[in-house]
DNA sequence: ACAAACATGTAACCAGTTACATGATTCA
DNA sequence: TGAATCATGTAACTGGTTACATGTTTGT
């Protein structure tokens, strides 16, 4: 697990799917890892001119003036095998939702309310993105063979985005309770 | 939202249950919140050391030689009741299992059955944890004012969980259906 | 006597965000 | 003609982990 690797495996990743600009690549990660993946410019752009001078990735240029399509080359494929192989790795949670919540006396039940019914509206929004990604995902030639994949991955969204809405409806049931004995 | 705040608002929370040193900090913020929440010691201490010339913490001698009970002061409670009242930071997710899944048909649908399958028994063991942190929880007395707030942290977590574990079933079948068809 | 747990702290490193600086192209 | 989007890149900063270094106390 040397550097940067987690940005290496996201860049190469996204493009084994198709040759990209940088910009694009940031783009494809937002939409479509968006819910569970993250990469800025500050990290995509240094780590496609390391690729680059390692071998892994080759340029082209784009449409525009300036711009530069990344192709992945087959060392680049052999490295994205390899990182795909390592074991995933978790960031360590941080939840400042829950932290409040665990401390919540110290608030007091009614800003809990806020902060958590705050989380389930978000949960709300998650659901509906994910439904749209669902449809069009759906609407991909069932012979694509990522098709599959990406759909477990909204999936798993959607199990996620459901258990915090009926979590978040338990709770303001049980606030409510507190405030009103 | 200035420096440090999250690791700020973690200690002086900890702190506000009871007086600790920072090896306890450390591990009541493991062991309560570890399912949602992450402190290293090489965040504790440096936090530690700044609250106290801030005036938020005072230090008394612990049992130990060398030991140090930290204690809110009446500023670091009010300092605590500032830092709760600021919007909950979410973390950008970093999921490396789904990131992996995504692009699971560059490893295959084996090498997705493993990590779904230890994303499972991940899952199953955080829902055993967690059984075990409410029995305890739920032996408190009902008076404690604070108890109502864990058990509903702790109720986040066993949602979360048992989604998993439902996503990783109905994703596991999926894999099976893509290898033998 | 020894291991495990308690306890404190620092230094090096890495990962990651944000803001900045710059400019081209497209479209209303 | 101006706004939005496409496009690239750097620099400063911050947040955080890990490893190291050191020593005490408790329990077996």
């Amino acid at each position: 697990m040397p550097r940067a690797t987690q940005t290496d495996l996201a860049v190469l990743a996204a493009l084994s799917v198709a040759p990209m600009t940088g910009y694009a690549v940031r783009d494809a990660i937002r939409t479509h890892l968006g819910s569970f993946w993250n990469e800025s410019f500050g990290q995509i752009y240094p780590a496609l001119a390391r690729l680059r001078t390692e071998g892994l990735v080759e340029v082209d240029a784009g449409e525009r003036t300036g711009s530069s399509v990344h192709r992945l080359t087959a060392a680049g494929r052999a490295r994205l095998v390899e990182l795909m192989r390592e074991p995933a790795v978790m960031t360590p949670p941080r939840n400042g939702m829950l932290l409040r919540l665990f401390f919540g006396d110290v608030i007091g039940a009614e800003a809990c309310r806020a902060l958590v019914g705050e989380a389930r509206e978000q949960a709300v929004a998650q659901l509906a993105a994910l439904a749209a990604a669902r449809r069009e995902t759906e609407a991909e030639p069932a012979e694509l063979p990522q098709r599959a994949y990406w759909l477990m991955t909204i999936s798993a969204g959607e199990h996620t985005a459901r258990a915090s809405i009926a979590w978040a409806d338990e709770t303001l049931a049980a606030l409510t309770a507190l405030t009103a004995p």
